[in-house]
DNA sequence: CTAATAATTCAAACCGCTTTGAAAATGGAG
DNA sequence: CTCCATTTTCAAAGCGGTTTGAATTATTAG
């Protein structure tokens, strides 16, 4: 059923009914009802091709996610980041389409995306230190809002983050109390901006405290169960070990413990870990008590964000660009303890 | 740049262009070449909305993914099978849409996806034992293809899945060689599909050998880590304790890992896991040697094998129903060994 | 060199919706 | 009851492609 047989079938213009169905105030009250009982009677809905056509917009966001062109990796937080995006484009109407494209492809798919109006903006993820998706994107003037940020651009534009410097200085300083001395940081890839801010965070504290930083004691990749592993293990197997480990991710932290135990020593005793904790919702960081002491910021609720965002951008071009810095809590979890002697 | 425009550009007829970009054998190869250079050069692509009105095919394929009404629950493979599907659709110009819904707005949105124009077929993710989607898009006449099966249909549809129940027939008969005589299993959502014909594997081989089926050595549930905690803890901590547990997804095992270590106990020795691995991307089993014994199937690979069926059945709709059932492997790891007196 | 055929190119119709500017219907005031 | 202002409805013009059937040009045969 399309509208000019929907129109045939009322005996009412295909203008009437387009009104009545998009809310315009032009078309009584009655008529509207009438039309609105007849659309869903004869299951009527505007033909998505069409109305893009006609308005020139796609009601569609674009949810780009590259994958490092070595690894073939997917981000673990995507599936909760994505479903609380999408639950703010539902209860606005708009659809969400999703690329995942090596990183070398990723500047043409916005290019694309936009040209052939497939989308109405896009929300970009896992930005660099220096990103130059953000100039393109400011570039081609497609409305888009980042989750974090991007420390070297000078670009005006809207984000979502966390506040992953303080989160990570606090934790430092958690275990400072604690009298730990010598402390790793287990971190994310090093080019990623939220990895640099939380390295930064990390050396404040340290700093502050008059301890040096140890570049033996910080690594960072992409952040999977056996990278933590890994990287735990060596440095554990050092001469003078870490006796507290600050890990990027639930999953690190995960390949961490595993090391942990390996090597015979208990979590909270002669190793503790601080972990972030993005609240992911099939890796909940234990019940009463926490698991791991973890920095906690939900990723669902910044997808949220993100995407108000972003709606709100298209629907209001010359809006003031927006920016929302979300502070981690600090839970306090069964894996740090007072540093052993 | 739009067709007119750039026809106008060229001194040569719309048509020509199209058919010249689209690949249709009435244009000489000469004009082909200066037309494709010069959409290049001019940054010209066919506008999406007027294309999918024109054609009536929107190069897009829904993925639908439902949360469970009570948790809002993100499943950890959803990210590597769309990877994996996306791949396929990227090589064959196609985008992905992604939707998430409520369980109880799912057979609407098929509907709407539909009417709308707005896919050209969708994939149908977590199937339960009994699922009516399966009957809505039959009758919708949507082309779509099953991640996994519905065992109570007998409609006739396309489907990839992993042999669950010969995998988990496999895994507990390799528990029995090893002595194990109480052997549990954690397992999905007992309304799921795939954890109905896990489960029915393991029957099989406990009732082969003569070992009884125990109700209270068999759970299922959403898969997460505190799930698997839980579970295993409280089975532990029974009179008559499983030597060994079978799990449904690396998530829940390392939950299972935890409960078991907190117990003082040692994975492999008064405890065998086996457990099922998707091979995700950030959640590698170990590197030489697995951390768990496990069925392994790359959920990846489930993701460009269903994206091609689709395509295919979009494309060439009198094609017969296509089916493909991936044998999961049985990889020795760590985590299994011979059954304590 | 012309006629017949094949290879290209073209103008116009169509896809289904939104939206404009004009026309018709309704209501209120004089 | 007429006239004017206000509501309500309408026909038609896009939006930007694809595709059909006709017209043009190039090629080959006679």
């Amino acid at each position: 059923m399309n509208l000019r047989q929907l129109s045939e079938v009322l005996g009412v213009s295909q203008t009437t009914i387009s009104r009545a169905l998009n809310g315009y105030p032009e078309v009584s009250e009655k008529t509207r009802q009438r039309i609105e009982q007849a659309a869903r009677k004869y299951n009527y809905s505007p033909n998505r091709g069409a109305s893009t056509l006609a308005t020139g917009r796609s009601m569609t966001i674009g949810h780009v996610l590259s994958e490092a062109t070595s690894r073939e990796l997917v981000n673990p937080i995507f599936g909760d980041f994505i479903a609380g995006a999408s639950e703010v484009y539902k209860a606005n109407k708009y659809d969400m389409l999703f690329s995942l494209v090596k990183n070398e492809e990723e500047s043409d798919i916005y290019n694309s995306l936009l040209r052939r109006g497939v989308v109405d903006g896009v929300v970009l993820q896992a930005p660099k230190i220096s990103d130059e998706r953000i100039d393109i994107l400011e570039k081609l003037g497609i409305p888009f809002v980042v989750h974090g940020r991007s420390s070297r651009s000078n670009a005006n534009y809207s984000w979502v983050d966390v506040n992953n410097r303080s989160a990570f200085r606090r934790a430092t300083e958690f275990l400072l109390d604690l009298g730990h001395r010598k402390i790793a940081l287990i971190n994310g890839l090093a080019t990623l901006d939220f990895a640099q801010r939380r390295y930064l965070g990390y050396c404040e504290a340290l700093e502050s405290r008059g301890v040096a930083v140890n570049g033996n004691l910080v690594k960072g990749a992409e952040m999977t169960e056996v990278y933590g592993y890994m990287v735990a293990k060596e440095m554990l197997l050092q001469k003078s070990p870490p006796t507290a480990i600050l890990t990027a991710s639930m999953i690190s932290a995960i390949g961490v413990r595993r090391a942990v135990q390996e090597l015979g020593l208990t979590l909270g005793k002669q190793v503790s870990i601080v972990t972030h904790d993005d609240e992911l919702s099939y890796l909940n960081n234990g019940q009463q008590i926490p698991i791991f002491t973890a920095t906690r910021s939900s990723v669902r609720k910044a997808g949220r964000i993100a995407a108000q965002m972003l709606i709100d951008r298209i629907e209001n071009p010359n809006a003031p660009r927006a920016e929302m810095l979300l502070e981690a809590e600090l839970v306090l979890g069964a894996s740090t303890g007072p540093v052993q002697q």
